[in-house]
DNA sequence: TCCCCTGGGTTGCTCGATGCAACCCAGAAC
DNA sequence: GTTCTGGGTTGCATCGAGCAACCCAGGGGA
């Protein structure tokens, strides 16, 4: 969540302000906002990193695993890393940036949200722990002082006197 | 976060548990997973209810509104309704379900990744705002007794014996 | 030396989804 | 009976996803 993170954007990305779409939320949705970017960026919060391991493990197909490496790299979620096993030529793979770390807690929003309106039978497979106390978390609302707040008493709210008045702002 | 929501799943979708994805991020991505959908649900969220204004604010072809519109209905996310305005004949509009309003968190967390590591210069359009104390509200983590938990001590943990072991599991 | 294996991709083709523009239809107002 | 407005549908061009096949580099074994 730290403020630096933003020389991580992506450079091709214009800095001129207004060529970015308004909402947080649309810009959030060009970097990470399609299927398979999301699934991906789950597997990288499990452990993986290679390009074999997301591979087989969601069964996507390699021109469109790499499309979307290649993207999740120049968005500043994940970093391209060389590495070489022993004995073993140098090999590719991908870390989660500060940046994409910060993502686990819109996994974990999204993942709560499926666990709940479109349950399996047998349950959720993937919970989320505590590592520290061995108890489970679930996502939610904080305020200032990091006591919870009811989800109905949260209301999105823009700016007065900024853009998101009634026109197309996407 | 009713359990009883699960009434309002999609209709058309199986019954049998091992037809849907393994993963709940999976199933959820299903159902809210692109661009549209989650434009048009933050646009709920902000009140918005009729086809127009829908068409109006995000800019989107009216087909392909159409088209999300309905599946977002048969996702029981949102509800069609007709209402009728004095001197109007009757129109169409499109109501959060309970299962659609619990995406408040979803988009709240996308919103608040957005303005941290995609920042506009001229800082945040729309704020999350405590209605009850008129402070900010920020998304994070919760133990069992409501306390704030750090994102790193969160870990995903896939269930013992559950099927998220190496597999394809999507 | 030659061949094979493995990881990390690229290339070609097909087909469904997306986007734009144009059109449609119902009911109320004039 | 014509117009206006909301809520769509239809037609066509294009774009991107998906699958299959192929490629390429380095290390290991015969």
């Amino acid at each position: 969540m730290s403020p630096e993170m933003s020389l991580e954007m992506s450079p091709e990305m214009s800095t001129e302000t207004d060529t970015l779409p308004t909402c947080s939320i649309a810009r959030a949705l060009d970097l990470v906002g399609d299927r398979w970017a999301l699934l991906i960026l789950r597997e990288a919060h499990r452990g993986f990193t290679r390009f074999a391991d997301f591979r087989e493990v969601l069964g996507i197909a390699p021109n469109i695993l790499a499309n979307r490496l290649a993207a999740l790299v120049e968005a500043g979620v994940l970093e391209k890393r060389e590495y070489r096993a022993e004995g073993e030529r140098t090999r590719s793979s991908y870390h989660l940036t500060p940046a994409g770390v910060d993502l686990k807690i819109v996994l974990a929003a999204l993942q709560q949200w499926g666990d709940v309106h479109v349950p399996r039978a047998d349950g959720p497979t993937v919970l989320r722990r505590n590592t520290r106390t061995g108890g489970l978390a679930t996502v939610g609302f904080l305020d200032e002082n990091g006591e919870p707040v009811p989800a109905e008493d949260v209301a999105f709210e823009p700016v007065p006197g900024g853009p998101a008045d009634r026109r197309i702002w996407r």
